[in-house]
DNA sequence: TTTTTTCTGTTGCAAAAGTCACATATTATG
DNA sequence: CATAATATGTGACTTTTGCAACAGAAAAAA
């Protein structure tokens, strides 16, 4: 099944015949949703990019997750217990799908074609998340902020097929998702390109181990 | 639905219907799979706890994930692709259903009752693993050690509705789970019962703010 | 029960990471 | 284009964390 071309297909054709679904665009740097009160709330983003953030107490920012398309977000996927702001925010044009989950699950009417199909194709986008989410994992579990640079490096250029690729993020979103301080982060970058383990040239990284 | 209930009853049922499915049980430290092919493997724990643990080439643990009760498991949810051992060991008695995701999808034949109660639970059971990876996500972005333990404390408390509970692990494996050394995260501990935040006798511990 | 193994608790020291402060570069915006 | 806002890069200093080593407690195995 060929997720990503179907899917949106699907959604485009279908999404003006069901009225419990709702379409929103976004420009950059807006508040897509927040996960404040449990309201099992689904969002699928139709295309662009935004990223789940959480900003603590003590003013660090994080960001939790990083979405692109088709991927699959909302509070359902929360316990909402932490008193800590969680926001989706997008970072570039966006459209976004949302809806409330129960009304996929317990269709709305054998009449609506959309609950059908993507409860049939839901599958697929969850499979995909949730190896994004184990990926995650792996990354913050990393010891320290070299391997934590090094193994998203190699994500990177696994996906690019290169040893040789553009940032896809500022630096400093790059220490808020790599979950440790901006400056120590780039005395890290500093050392690792000392050690000819990786260049930096602008925005590119090339990486230089076997 | 009260999923606890009724996927379990469901499975014991028609395990033995189907020959696609294979249920093994365990006792205490055993290696219930492994991370290594990619073979789309997805498992149940129908009851027990055990632990998806990673070792890494400088011979750190970590637990990357407890699984209990009904947890979901099982490469199919891992691009295998880092050259760390990743596997799962029993920490108490488990029975654990294997199968293969694609069988589950694509349902395996018209009349096995098997595959269509599966994929009827298969979502509730899913939602709950994406809240769980949140959860812990939520917990290894805390940014000390310090948070890390009273977001976990915290964890354990909201689920036994109690300021006071005994510890689900060891102290070497809670190290192990929240990513930090253990002599490190005693000492922690130790400050935090100085500075009368939480109370440890033995095992059991108690929290002492607000 | 005795022995062995694992877990807990603690230390001094080294290494890593965070904090703050600032200069410069780059990118948005009026 | 000029100005404001944001991002990058760096250094001095502090705090936190990791490491290694060990003794005693507890648990598991013989």
């Amino acid at each position: 099944m060929d997720t990503n071309f179907n899917i949106n297909n699907f959604i485009y054709n279908f999404t003006k015949n069901c009225s419990k679904v709702q379409k929103k665009t976004f420009s950059k740097n807006e508040v897509i949703t927040t996960y404040i009160q449990k309201r099992n709330q689904l969002c699928i983003l139709l295309n662009g990019n935004a990223d789940l953030v959480r900003y603590d107490l003590n003013g660090n920012r994080t960001i939790v997750e990083h979405l692109s398309k088709n991927a699959l977000f909302g509070e359902v996927f929360y316990k909402v217990t932490t008193n800590n702001e969680l926001l989706v925010e997008s970072k570039s044009n966006c459209e976004v799908l949302f809806y409330i989950y129960d009304e996929i699950k317990n269709k709305c009417s054998r009449t609506c074609k959309f609950h059908d199909t993507l409860s049939e194709y839901l599958p697929e986008l969850i499979l995909d998340k949730i190896t994004d989410l184990n990926t995650r994992i792996e990354l913050l579990t990393q010891r320290t902020t070299r391997d934590k640079l090094l193994m998203y490096f190699s994500l990177i250029s696994t996906r690019k097929l290169s040893k040789t690729f553009e940032l896809p993020l500022s630096l400093t979103d790059l220490a808020d998702y790599l979950n440790v301080d901006r400056s120590a982060m780039m005395r890290e970058l500093k050392l690792l390109k000392e050690d000819k383990m990786v260049d930096k040239i602008g925005n590119r990284i090339v990486l230089l181990y076997e």
